[in-house]
RNA sequence: GUGGUCGUAGCUCAACGGUGGAGCACUAGGUUGUGGUCCUAGGGGUUGUGGGUUCGAUCCCCAUCGACCACC
């Protein structure tokens, strides 16, 4: 169930409670990324006091291992990884797009490109871990995601590479809304047979690569399927972000107003400011915990890198507006050095940070939408926050 | 003491007598529905030292200093 609170005049952004059968979640939300059940160098405890109320699992990972069953067998995802409270299970879908289907694009550059054969059952595919043969399927990723025992589950989709032509683009869309339709099927079947307290709920995603009309058709579609919310997937796959900004204004419109909105893979907080602003209310990313370990963090001044020579000697925090605690216990000199050495904890405490960030951020957000103030809040946040411009600035003479 | 091997970037090592390179480290970037992976760029050298041969020496010769090995 999703109740709108407040929304933000001159601005597509709105505040509101997503309930599920773990909890409820105030919106906008950003989710923690946990893949293999665990939200990397973060313990729940710690996630709970930076602020999180929901965090994500993988479905194609947690499949390969260590299988659905076991966990099932466990207790469910959230007893088994002591996160007793709301979790969202991607499909698996994404894979098919990030181990082979993207001819010019992978997430996962050391891993050799091998088969991925799509047709209108699934997707057959080889493990990235022991190159083993597999199948996906809409009603299999139903099934592997009710023995997961997530709250919010994703439907079945194809992510077409953002290079696809347009002929390729409209046929994974089809593809997906017949994917889609299937889950929903499929779904429903399991769901029956789950007690009441414990039904899932599955969101749909709206695909279309970079075509406005194919993008907006399959929001269309996507928003009058019977279900509890929408995702946009697709996008922050290395596209400009003048595109991805651009994309989602032809889709502010056709976003349902009843349901929560899903921005699957965003971001940074420059893009989940402008994404809010466009009306979305819910973003999952891997780059908070990605960057911490490899030692880039986050302040209200932008980014930076721990190892910057300059931070060798300093005895300020990564942030001095920060309250986390990483920011209230060490001083950059010293998370420089063990970052240097290796040492798991600085990784575990730059996510610390840079999660905090996130979730402060969307605090702030839902604060100021609340007050009416978020716009103001907006063009001040992005006035401060420097954004890297992709230049090695190094090699400028 | 005798014989031998070897001294090249911070480290480990390349380079036919013809403008001394690589990996790691260091410096600076990148990473958007997670592989701590990976990618890009940059700064770094009197080739242990001193002579000699040569148009030209990291390379050949001599001396010297140092390290290591074998033998006495």
């Amino acid at each position: 169930m999703f109740q709108i609170l407040n929304k933000q005049k001159g601005s597509a952004a709105r505040t509101g409670i997503l309930t599920t059968p773990h909890g409820t979640i105030q919106t906008p939300v950003f989710m923690p990324v946990g893949t293999n059940g665990t939200v990397k160098g973060v313990k729940p405890e710690e996630l709970v006091e930076i602020g999180a109320e929901i965090i994500l699992g993988n479905t194609y990972h947690l499949h390969l291992r260590p299988g659905e069953l076991l966990i099932k067998e466990k207790g469910g995802l959230q007893k088994w990884t002591n996160w007793r409270r709301p979790m969202l299970t991607d499909s698996g879908g994404f894979q098919v797009f990030s181990l082979g289907a993207g001819k010019d694009y992978t997430p996962l550059s050391n891993i050799p490109k091998i088969g991925v054969k799509i047709s209108e059952d699934g997707v057959e595919f080889r493990s990235h871990l022991d190159g083993s043969k597999h199948f996906l399927s809409p009603e299999i990723a139903m099934q592997i995601q009710a023995d997961l025992g997530a709250d919010v589950i994703m439907a079945f989709d194809e992510c077409a590479p953002g290079t696809s032509d347009k002929s390729y683009a409209r046929q994974a869309m089809d593809r997906t809304h017949a994917w889609a339709l299937k889950c929903k099927i499929a779904h429903e079947k399991i769901q029956k047979e789950r007690p009441a307290e414990a039904q899932q709920m599955l969101f749909p995603i709206a695909q279309g690569v970079v075509y406005d009309d194919l993008r907006i058709e399959s929001m269309k579609f996507m928003s009058e399927l019977d279900l509890p919310g929408v995702a946009i997937g697709g996008l922050s796959v290395g596209e400009s972000k003048e595109q991805m900004y651009h994309t989602l204004d032809v889709l502010q419109p056709h976003l349902p107003e009843h349901k929560p909105h899903y921005l699957m893979g965003v971001g940074t907080p420059e893009d989940i400011l402008e994404a809010v602003d466009r009306g979305i209310d819910m973003f999952d990313c891997v780059l908070p915990t990605r960057l911490a370990r490899h030692g880039t963090f986050w302040t209200h001044e932008g980014r930076f890198h721990i190892k910057q020579s300059g931070f060798k000697n300093s005895s300020e925090p990564l942030d001095t507006t920060c309250t986390c605690y990483t920011c209230r216990n060490y001083e950059m000199s010293y998370l420089r050095h063990i970052f240097t050495e290796g040492e798991i904890l600085a990784m575990s405490l730059l996510s610390i940070h840079n999660l905090h960030f996130l979730l402060d951020l969307t605090a702030k957000i839902r604060a100021h939408i609340n007050a009416g103030t978020f716009t103001t809040f907006k063009n001040d946040f992005l006035r401060n926050f420097t954004i890297p411009d992709g230049k090695n600035h190094n090699s400028d003479p």
